[in-house]
DNA sequence: CAATCAATGCTAACAGTGTCAACATGACTT
DNA sequence: AAGTCATGTTGACACTGTTAGCATTGATTG
């Protein structure tokens, strides 16, 4: 990745919060595992090191951005899907196997997301904001599920569903089963919510 | 951590791999994060920081090995389980049950070895070690299966048993879901593999 | 038993990191 | 036009993993 503009490059870089988060995001897509330089993403921005410190009290807080954001785009992700999917039983599985997919295609961010969701502190703007993300992608996911259900096996099962795909997600992204769409399909239909 | 026997210390250490390892597994059950430094380790082994290349190639390969020891501990864990809870569908929920359990117990050690077991290396002595653990882990899962299953079927129960627990481990490990063992069992319990 | 040698330890150094302090530049406000 | 404040810079510090070269010890062999 090559420095943005490293010539004539004027003293202001004009809006450097925004480029860090997008030329991050950009590196990220690029990486298995979520292990972004402050000072590598720095000399990609063609900027000083410390030059993002005037846009982020440290690298945690750059990282909560770019948690944040990915959150953001996995919940559209999911919307897009469920909607697209339409209701009942089949397009609940539907918006599952997109989470995986989503997942397979994004490692560094859903691995960045669930590593930093659950310990964000105050350096973040709204510190609720990642809570908040998550609790729209719970709804997604609930909002699919059978209606005639009573409200605690309604939450079982959400809580199913989601460790379901999670962990499928997480078992292709640490490399101990391979991403086959036909077996992922077949395991998430496999769920019968109103077993006994 | 102290250094171990700082005062009077012999220059030879006498069983420096063994110590590296030792200290490093405790290290590691007092951690959330499986975030574990060279030079720290060396300074609680009351050691130079060197001194722990003349017995790993480099730091990888030492948190292979831990995670190699980790992956034993936990196969052990199951197969104590799966003896204990004896046969049937029920005798299988507990095994899982247990995979939940220990992995809240030992945080650190199952993120490590998700995370190394993926990319084994040839630094570690039996580069197959790792994958043979594994496949003991997935055979003992597999062994607790309902025993009318058809091949195809069965691969995917197993799996859909696999990625459910990992899932409900990750996301209580993540900080997104409390851990209420009653209501793991109830998710666990959930799942009828002979659903159409 | 003495000499040698390999195993195992040490210190010094290098490149890399996140972070802070102090200074420089330039855009906006009055 | 002057001054202020947001935003950039350089330099430094403490930390990390890693390598090279030297020191010490326990074991092997003549």
């Amino acid at each position: 990745m090559l420095p943005v503009l490293p010539v004539n490059a004027p003293y202001h870089h004009g809006d450097l919060r925004a480029a860090a988060l997008q030329v991050g995001m950009e590196k990220l897509a690029d990486q298995e595992q979520p292990d972004l330089g402050l000072r590598a993403l720095a000399r990609d921005l063609g900027v000083s090191a410390t030059a993002l410190y005037r846009h982020f009290p440290n690298k945690d807080a750059l990282l909560d951005a770019l948690a944040l954001e990915g959150l953001s785009r996995l919940g559209h992700s999911q919307a897009e899907a469920a909607e697209a999917a339409g209701g009942g039983e089949a397009g609940f599985a539907e918006v599952g196997i997109t989470y995986v997919e989503w997942a397979v295609r994004h490692p560094a961010l859903l691995r960045l997301i669930y590593s930093r969701v659950g310990r964000v502190d105050l350096a973040i703007d709204d510190p609720s904001a990642m809570g908040e993300a998550f609790r729209q992608l719970r709804k997604g996911i609930a909002a699919k599920m059978p209606g005639d259900l009573a409200p605690e096996e309604r939450t079982a099962a959400t809580l199913h569903a989601w460790s379901l795909v999670h962990g499928l997600a997480m078992l292709i992204l640490d490399g101990q089963i391979d991403y086959d769409p036909a077996m992922i399909r077949k395991v998430v239909l496999m769920t019968d919510f109103r077993a006994p």
